[in-house]
DNA sequence: CTGAAAGCGCTTACAG
DNA sequence: CTGAAAGCGCTTACAG
């Protein structure tokens, strides 16, 4: 357990200089910094990260707050952040709510998150009215990923999900479906999270657009997970005469709905099509048509719009993308357009006309 | 921005007392204790982890390594044990490693856990006798999750892997195959991560028990991932005619095999049958029979063994389960035996007699 | 049961 | 370019 004290008397100088020396400050002599740093390898000192951060004032550590990280899109997301904070020396502290209302509640809530961590990134965290107003309290930089109920301030990044619904709505359309059921999330699960709802207006839109009146006895609510479209399904085939195609709000329900589909005794897709949003890792194993999304760039993304105001490399947030409108600097409390990632089409097998009757 | 003596003012006391009071320490009175409850809940008060770990010498941290948190296994284990830790108010910081040799060093080698977690746990990390050295230095609490190369004094959670590819290899016996395949994971790239060796032997094993002689053409290895099971199944298709049966080292590489074979036009399980082990959460939907081992479990139980001796409550670390010999108590330096978890065999379609020749 | 004081291991103005 | 000193916000013996 060296400190930086022993540092310092062994490279004959005082602890601000083995300080400033250890983290690259200009003002050492090159002289003193390769003493300093020979000391300090000799010694195999490590900063107290606790000392350092009390000290300094800052934390070194952003918190990512997500539902459900074994899910696909989350478990991409968290790896994509930890990837690019890692390369940039930060630490991640991983929040999984896993519906914990307790959990959300503690992270979310209390000022818990204030004195531990520079940045949070909030994945697909439905937030309640107190939840925004304990948040904005916070005082903390933030970005929000996959969400439209946002904190005032933090930076949004998303795909256009009411775009992606209608993509893969028109896609069954296209084929020649008309009667297309529609499988997504429950709201009353998911408070004010937006996805579903977006997913469901293009699904809507898409067919109103089409000419097709929308049947309520073709939407069914559900988990969005594998055994949610299993459910859900399960339901719609209990209503009566099956749809042609199913458009599920992520792939997997999808892929539960290919799994109910088949226990039914019906085939995909020759006689009901199924089509997903994501391009979910195993999509392309069980010939599953849908919408893909960037998951792994909306983290990228996220954690670097984060790390550009803390002053780390690497900046530039903006690859190649124009932050709509707002202007180009860190404005501030300017309301900040989201900024939006493309999506595009994916067809394999489990999409193809509706059989000819 | 609250701070402890904001507290203690408002309160009417000393900031020690504050410090015992919300700490839930028994030497405060009730009456001073409700008072201090009462100021701290006013002033939205919430203390300095960085200063209260520095001071304390606790960091309420556990650290946990995995390969890839996007793989299923991985990304189980992981829930389960922020869910737990997060029950028992630790934090948890996640070190992906991602195959970034760079990162490798930095967590496992530098000292840079040292001061930063009070313990660590770590998922299949293949270690090398520079890594052991370094993390035993760190004298940090730690469990190893699935992994045969052990950290002297550190606990090991796992299944026995040799066994479960006995069992899916005897599975296809049983059905009357003797041309079985086996994919699996390449030890130059894994290092000391001996998994794929035991599930490679313990496929050897049973075909010898058998009385079949293992042929070398039918023993693929590739990278334990989707992709990896494509590809294997690939080459194995490339070097002639197919076995009937292929014994895949995890469910992924399985799901990659069977996506191969049906793009080489051969049906799982009339042509080939298809075995794989993990019970991914797509098993079921992809009607996959495999070798299930309990991957929440292993990480519950990782947490719980870690947090015992640190003394957190929910202790009793081995639920039902004998700690194999080595005795009762905390008995420091003496080679824990490994806590074997168990694993079952699940049939579902993937699997089935070969067709009468 | 409670308080005054020291100390945890760093970093940061302030001088020089 | 470098050092002495104060301070970051807590917790911990030590007294009482």
């Amino acid at each position: 357990m060296t400190k930086i004290d022993d540092v310092a008397r062994l490279a004959g100088v005082s602890t601000a200089t083995v300080s400033r020396a250890l983290r690259g400050l200009p003002t050492v002599s090159a002289a003193t910094r390769r003493r300093v740093l020979a000391a300090a390898e000799q010694l195999q000192y490590a900063v107290s990260p606790n000392a350092s951060r009390l000290a300094g004032g800052k934390t070194g550590t952003v918190a990512i707050v997500v539902p459900r990280i074994t899910r696909w899109f989350f478990g991409t997301v968290v790896e994509a952040v930890e990837d690019f904070l890692d390369q940039n020396g930060y630490d991640l502290l991983l929040y999984n709510l896993g519906g914990r209302e307790q959990t959300r509640q503690r992270v979310l809530r209390t000022a818990s998150l204030h004195k531990r961590v520079d940045a949070i990134i909030l994945v697909a965290t439905p937030l309640r009215p107190a939840d925004v107003a304990a948040l904005t309290k916070l005082d903390l930089p933030g970005v929000i990923v996959s969400s439209g109920s946002g904190v005032p301030g933090w930076p949004c990044v998303r795909i256009d999900d009411v775009a992606a619904a209608r993509t893969a709505t028109r896609h069954l359309l296209d084929l020649g479906h008309t009667r297309i059921a529609h499988i997504s999330g429950d709201p009353d699960d998911e408070l004010a999270f937006t996805t579903h709802l977006d997913r469901r207006r293009g699904y809507q839109e898409e067919l109103h657009a089409a000419g097709i009146r929308t049947d309520p006895s073709l939407d069914v609510e559900s988990q969005f997970t594998i055994d949610g479209g299993i459910r859900a399904t399960a339901e719609l085939l209990s209503r009566g005469e099956p749809p042609t195609a199913i458009f599920a709000a992520c792939d997997e329900m999808a892929m539960g709905a290919m799994a109910a589909l088949r226990d039914a005794g019906l085939r995909v897709p020759q006689d009901v099509s199924v089509i997903g949003i994501d391009d979910h890792d195993l999509a392309g194993v069980l010939g599953l048509s849908t919408v893909a999304q960037p998951a792994a760039e909306q983290g990228l993304l996220a954690a670097r719009i984060l790390l550009n105001p803390l002053g780390v490399r690497g900046a530039d947030p903006y690859p190649g993308l124009v932050p709509p409108a707002g202007g180009a600097g860190t404005d501030g409390a300017a309301p900040t357009p989201p900024v939006i990632l493309p999506t595009r089409l994916v067809v394999r097998e489990s999409t193809a006309p509706p059989r000819a009757n």
